[in-house]
DNA sequence: CGTAAGTGGAGGTGGTCTCTCAAGTTATGA
DNA sequence: TCATAACTTGAGAGACCACCTCCACTTACG
């Protein structure tokens, strides 16, 4: 890109700061579907800066995340560093939901939008052996149950990810909620299951949460 | 509607019966988004046909889905039929997600897609006690953990149904083993996990699925 | 103060979907 | 048999929406 050619003008330095905060915002807040009209416009700028800065969206998006999006594998390490292979664990799972709690749109990049392929294929490729590494080392310590894979993760993940979205306005910390029953579900024959700290919905939340759920986007 | 008014024509009876087969396999199969379009095009009739006989893609949906959208209801009357408690709730949990997974627009209908409202509304009421006492009774013999709520169910057949969704193509029975992991995590304190019967995905499996992921509609 | 760099936002382009309509076709019963 | 009301058809109208371009205007800076 235009990185070395030649020092941008004060204002539109200025201004491409403007646009990577507000598009971390928004993608962050609303996942990878906005559009750069509503980029521009939280800026406040208009629709030709954020496009004279940056050709594509699909740019801004790599521009934005390339750092961000290895912090998925950052945790993965911390998790291995943790002298209980089974809070190694566990942590991992929980702190990679926060991320994905915190920030949609790394999330929706994560999980496989078909946005910023390359960059996110040499993550998942560094994530495999690190997520086999930590079921296995929680496998032998006794703790997780044999016939748990390390493919379930991302599943996991997956499946928790629907619960953060659908319930983000409600309830945003109720995915906890379903980690701790799942996390119980992982543990080896003869542990004991931990009683749950988030409560449930109750029926009103249930409500407003049903409304607002959405089917997932149509394929092809 | 045009029901007791006058009997149709016999081409035009046959044609409402191809149209609504054609609607039951597309929104069975792809969810409720698909347009009248492509229905009238699986029933190898024109559009106009179709309009002709459901004034909007909502009176269509209606009709469609008068019937089956009770059916949930059933399932959960079977399992407090069931005499063992925890028998009746777990084989609930697993009849209604295969209910999802063989029908996407029923599925989409019964989470809360806006689509339908009023029916919709009323089976949800109706569903709310049986699913109470579903639980109550689990709970009463021991075998379901005290700190789960009725309101828990939906929120799992919302993050089950993720995964169904996302599975679909390349191991359509993936979701039971979730669904197993989940319901051993559900169990009382004491009780043994059963082991997971059905295998996980390969990398590569693992892979098409990531690929096929599609985050949810935007909201508002 | 000349000029290259930067700006704004209306609108072009291309895509989608729902639904209509006028011209042609077919079932039906008098 | 044939008059006619019912039916069929698919192109396209009308709406929407998102991406991106263009150019008259403004601004920084040597």
């Amino acid at each position: 890109m235009s990185t070395a050619d030649r020092p941008l003008r004060r204002d539109a330095e200025r201004n491409r700061r403007l646009i990577l905060d507000a598009a971390r915002d928004l993608f962050a807040a609303r996942g990878l579907t906005v559009t750069l009209d509503d980029v521009a416009h939280h800026a406040g700028l208009g629709v030709g800066t954020v496009y004279r800065r940056f050709r594509s969206r699909e740019e801004l998006i790599n521009t934005l995340f390339e750092e961000r999006i290895g912090a998925i594998v950052a945790l993965a390490e911390e998790g291995l560093a943790c002298a209980d292979p089974w809070l190694g664990l566990t942590r991992f799972l929980e702190s990679a939901l926060e991320l994905q709690a915190a920030d949609r749109g790394l999330k929706e990049l994560l999980l496989g939008t078909s946005e910023g392929r390359d960059h996110v294929a040499r993550i998942k490729a560094r994530m495999a052996p690190l997520g086999t590494e930590l079921v296995r080392r929680a496998q032998a310590a006794g703790a997780l149950r044999e016939d748990f894979a390390p493919q379930d993760i991302p599943l996991l993940q997956m499946m928790l990810g629907a619960v953060v979205d659908a319930t983000q306005p409600v309830r945003p910390e109720l995915w906890r909620r379903y980690l701790a029953l799942i996390i119980d579900g992982m543990r080896a024959d003869g542990a004991r299951p931990e009683p749950l700290t988030v409560p449930a919905v109750d029926f009103k939340q249930l409500d407003a949460v049903m409304r607002a759920w959405r089917p997932p986007q149509r394929r092809e």
